[in-house]
DNA sequence: CCACCTTATGACAACGTTGTCATGACATGC
DNA sequence: GCATGTCATGACAACGTTGTCATAAGGTGG
């Protein structure tokens, strides 16, 4: 029994030779330094000589040499590794999130470990190890994380930094990064009225998500604020799934006596009342209009395309990663250095004139 | 300007400590045994007294010790560290992978470093830096770099083992886990075939993908079988996205004389085929039937929800990280220690009797 | 010209593990 | 009973970096 190793590259022998490992020794001799002063280069400290810093970067690039992350993090403080964790929203969020985060560590270096939480498991039994055997440089937190007591409480218990995607309250406690989301379902809910509509519903979030009642809050005001009545009936509890949406729209055109409009406040649930309506052959948008939030791949992927806010998610996850990775600062006692980010409004062909 | 250390804990005060670095010489001191003995006992090696290893857990328990991953992987050869490779196929997929990988790796202790790859850029730029910094334990990749030349040679050349899922071709160059996707896709026409349908129009994957040309196949195989015959406009290239199903079926629906079903080789196109479908006020399934290939969460939002076949996409990426984590081994000469899972047909609303 | 500061550099310890080798306590074979 | 082997354990080096401190070279002010 040999040990299989189509990657260790020789296992016929001596072969042609494995890539051989670079060390900063090998570097420090080829431009003629110590290693120190290589790893000052590289780490971008002052008080190096311009001539020597450019000899010892030809040498790393004559070289090929890149420093070994385990090495650097054992020795020093940083571990250039950034930690995502989430508990199944959307795989579509969690994967922008993914490619927002890496596209900004790829360009310093980080590296990004990926880490579901299953909060109906015990939490702490699943952040604690992971926090203490690799250290990482700092941790984003995505909805519904973002606001899990027993999560934040074992990150700052360990000392590990992070970032809160869209938290629900408790600003003050650490820096985060969201977007105005009552003010984009105030929007939504204008350009709804705009059309015509003055029987509008609207579909709750999942309760644990700060969002939802931010964007439960925006249709309200613009509800008031256009002179236009919010039956309790039109409002519907639901939970960011397709299925969640599918029965709150049951629900809300069972009756003969049904509303012009429909504002889901995400996209999952808007795909769900989509399908509601076509099961009762409902035209789309001239008998129902219907409103999404979020922009996933998912409101292109229908017919007709939904109407919808687009989130910056990539935008969102690339500032964690970035206030991450350069240590979040503040003055003392300031608020935290948190960011909100613009969204946009996405008209497609879900939403049209009133149709009375 | 301070360090803003919500994480640091005691912000109000001097409140409760950190928890303080705990090392394996505490381990040792506590249980009265050198450390090497405690790392002995951490790696299930041999020869240690039971009444010993007793008394090393007790004491790990006890510290609630981790070892810290860092110091591991730079003495020993483990990094503990297994990464996965993708380009952009669907969300869906991409976080099945992950789910699935981390699951097993949890339990060994090992982390998962996600690297999305644009394979529109230059690869070796990408690969190679993140190969040498992390020396990971092996590379999880996914369809279509499980058969991209570039990425290979670089995981060979620097020595790192790699696992594909669904590759195309090569079988013997390396381990992989896989489907059958030629079976699967016989099966679904046949299940086509028996509803009464003659007239079957088919749409093609990406051609970099190497289960696009297994599915194709399979639904040659099985109208031959059956007798049918295939006509060379009843069968369009896609490129397993929604955008090119949509396309597809534009041109395969145009016209007056249509097929009965039309099987589409992945869900994301299957959908694109129900947005024309719905277009054109063609009902599914009375008038056409729609069948995809994937299983993803899309094929349960649409309505009708989706008929098609389920792969064990998070069973491959669990096997794949177990390969892995095992350090894949094999007789010497022997074909690379690989695995078929099992599919299954999951017949839902969307296919029906034949309408003639 | 001397005291002192700043800049540039290197020697060496430290980081927390695992690998290698040595050692002592026992058991086994003849 | 002695050579030989196996088991259980520990001392110590090694892994490849960064942090700390020392030191030499050059600049500045009196």
């Amino acid at each position: 029994m040999a040990k299989y190793a189509p990657n260790r590259a020789n296992r016929t022998g001596e072969g042609r030779k494995l890539s051989a490992k670079v060390t900063i020794h090998d570097v420090a001799r080829e431009s003629g330094v110590s290693i120190k002063t290589v790893s000052r280069v590289l780490n971008r400290e002052p008080n190096v000589k311009a001539d020597t810093r450019d000899r010892v970067q030809a040498a790393v690039a004559a070289l090929h040499y890149r420093p070994n992350i385990s090495a650097r993090s054992l020795a020093g403080a940083k571990a250039y590794l950034i930690g995502v964790f989430f508990d199944n929203p959307s795989p579509g969020y969690v994967t922008d999130v993914q490619l927002g985060a890496i596209a900004r560590c790829r360009q310093e270096g980080f590296h990004l470990i990926v880490e579901p939480i299953d909060s109906t498991a015990d939490v702490e039994d699943q952040v604690a190890p992971m926090l203490t055997t690799l250290r990482m440089d700092g941790v984003i937190l995505t909805p519904p994380l973002s606001d899990h007591p027993v999560v934040l409480a074992a990150l700052e218990r360990e000392g590990v930094a992070y970032v809160r995607i869209a938290p629900g309250d408790d600003f003050d406690r650490a820096p985060w990064v969201s977007m105005d989301d009552r003010l984009a379902a105030y929007e939504m809910t204008k350009h709804l009225v705009d059309l015509g509509h003055k029987d509008i519903a609207f579909i709750v979030g999942h309760p644990d998500h700060g969002a939802s009642h931010r964007r439960h809050q925006g249709f309200l005001d613009a509800m008031r604020d256009s002179g236009l009545r919010v039956r309790d009936d039109r409002v519907a509890q639901g939970w960011f799934s397709f299925r969640s949406g599918f029965e709150a729209a049951e629900k809300l055109l069972g009756g003969a006596d049904r509303p012009t409009a429909i504002f889901a406040s995400n996209d999952d649930m808007a795909l769900g009342v989509m399908a509601v309506a076509n099961r009762l052959r409902l035209d789309v948008p001239t008998q129902l209009s219907v409103a999404g939030f979020d922009d996933t791949p998912g409101a292109k992927i229908t017919w007709p395309q939904l109407t919808t806010v687009r989130q910056p998610i990539h935008a969102m996850a690339g500032a964690a990663a970035d206030m991450l990775m350069q240590g979040v600062e503040r003055e003392e006692g300031a608020p935290p250095p948190s960011r909100l980010l613009d969204f946009e409004l996405v008209v497609r062909e879900s939403t049209g004139p009133a149709s009375h």
